[in-house]
DNA sequence: CAGATAGGTGAACGAACGTTTACCATATAA
DNA sequence: TTATATGGTAAACGTTCGTTCACCTATCTG
């Protein structure tokens, strides 16, 4: 059972408006917002998206919706759901489902209010002497663009792995941040997923 | 003007009710939790709330309420907000008003659930080999248990600093992560604010 | 003392809001 | 072809919910 476009619609409008006006939207905005005529509409969409565990609900109460992530614990006004990227399955796009390990709400104020990031978390300590240790969660943005010398996350043999990116006179490489690891010449294909935005530690 | 009893208790309603629902209560509701029989009550205290800035309402709509932090922006669901300390005066204790910058909004996820948590923006590299670097915001939870080699806050003379804790039989001094920095031993009055248990870094 | 102010009760009103039922159109499966 | 699921309209219903008004009671002020 799948989302048809009028449902992603609501879905997104309740996200919407919940990050905008701080609760959630009754079916009559609703109704308006993805342009259907009658509430009974949007009682049975609700019901398929709570089937779903994309939302859940109080009944017979105003403005009862509760949105969801994936993990199954709610996203409250000013959030968003991240992708957790673990491990990446060789040749894979990074963000496919099979690479992602669960689902965290991070306040639109630690993103400058992008909601199309992701976060992957750092094994090693390459890149230690720039901050960011083993265990750390990267905030990395996609759509971004990347400059000599940003923190970047790079995808090699279907590996993510976070270094800096150089780039002097078209001569592209990757360079870690801790002197007891070498420099990156990739032979083979590579990519860069995003440009690191934001580290996140959480200590014990 | 300031909040009577039943005042600050509405407001801690509203929040408790945000975070825990999903969405804000009914009159109702309210009315119930802080233990009045009348909804015009209810509508005298917003008000007031609102005149102070610590609520936006919308009018005429169903559970029409915006939780403001003392920056206006409004507090989603499973967001708290928590002050940003700036210089502390000497001799103040570190979260009077004068000290605090800002407020940020942070999603409970990062701090375990605590509310009580302010954040620290750390000035200097002196940390820099324990992965904290110049302009990080570190979450310092004040009454937790502080251990052995834990990374603190300390209050010297008027002045916070983040350093870790070295406690060896009963010797007590701070220790800078950076070898260019010595340990701290200090001779006057020093007391620890609280536990740094995360830390957050914007990149650009 | 009279008067203002803050905080509350209680009731009535009307609009907002979720729910339900009957009915229709279209596509898909048996 | 006949069922059956899907997605929608329309209307009626009954609460829920915010608003407002009249009135009460302390407490403080001049």
């Amino acid at each position: 059972m799948e989302l048809n476009k009028r449902q992603t619609k609501l879905l997104e409008y309740i996200k919407t408006r919940l990050a905008e006006s701080g609760f959630p939207p009754t079916f009559s905005e609703m109704a308006k917002a993805v342009g259907v005529k009658s509430k009974n509409a949007i009682e049975k969409m609700l019901r398929k998206l709570e089937v779903l565990g994309m939302i859940e609900r109080e009944k017979a109460s105003a403005r009862g919706i509760r949105l969801l992530n994936r993990e199954g614990d709610f996203i409250g006004a000013g959030q968003f759901a991240a992708p957790v990227v673990g491990a990446v399955a060789a040749g894979s796009p990074i963000l496919a489902e099979e690479n992602i390990e669960t689902w965290v709400n991070l306040p639109t104020t630690l993103t400058h209010n992008r909601r199309d990031v992701f976060i992957l978390k750092v094994r090693g300590t390459s890149m230690k002497d720039a901050g960011i240790l083993d265990g750390d969660l990267v905030i990395v943005s996609p759509r971004q663009e990347v400059r000599h010398r940003d923190i970047v996350v790079a995808l090699i043999e279907g590996e993510a792995t976070v270094k800096r990116y150089i780039n002097i006179d078209g001569r592209k490489y990757l360079k870690a941040e801790n002197p007891e690891y070498k420099n990156i010449h990739p032979k083979s294909e590579w990519t860069i997923a995003g440009k690191v935005v934001g580290v996140i530690r959480n200590i014990e």
